[in-house]
DNA sequence: AACCTGACTTCGG
DNA sequence: TCCGAAGCCAGGT
């Protein structure tokens, strides 16, 4: 892998039980702002092998990206088991849960 | 090397 | 608020 991927491994690894963070900010604090898909893919490939927690990674408009059937009633139901108020249609309030540690 | 694929994001209508 | 288009990135074929 590259080092950039490595680096969102080491950050996604880092957010603390009971926060979420978004795909963008994630590339961002990695040094790459525009590399959000790439986030994606990094936890489609490595969530399962490496324990990532890949349930804290949600979209910049503050909801879950998975869809119902998809994946969406297993995240929805993990944030929920560290305290986070989830919506029925997957709604977050980032300014409560998000991850701010540097930025 | 070319082309395709996303758990994305931003912008405009 | 919702939808489509365009931009962007690393990996896989």
């Amino acid at each position: 892998m590259t080092e950039f991927t490595a680096k969102l491994l080491s950050i996604i690894k880092s957010i603390p039980m009971g926060s979420v963070s978004t795909y963008g900010r994630i590339a961002n604090l990695a040094g790459n702002p525009r590399a959000a898909r790439q986030v994606s893919w990094v936890l489609r490939v490595y969530s399962e092998k490496l324990s990532l927690p890949w349930h804290r990674i949600i979209n910049s408009r503050g909801r879950i990206s998975l869809r119902k059937g998809q994946g969406f009633e297993l995240q929805k139901a993990l944030l929920e088991e560290e305290g986070i108020i989830v919506g029925h249609n997957g709604e977050i309030d980032l300014n409560k849960y998000l991850w701010n540690d540097n930025l």
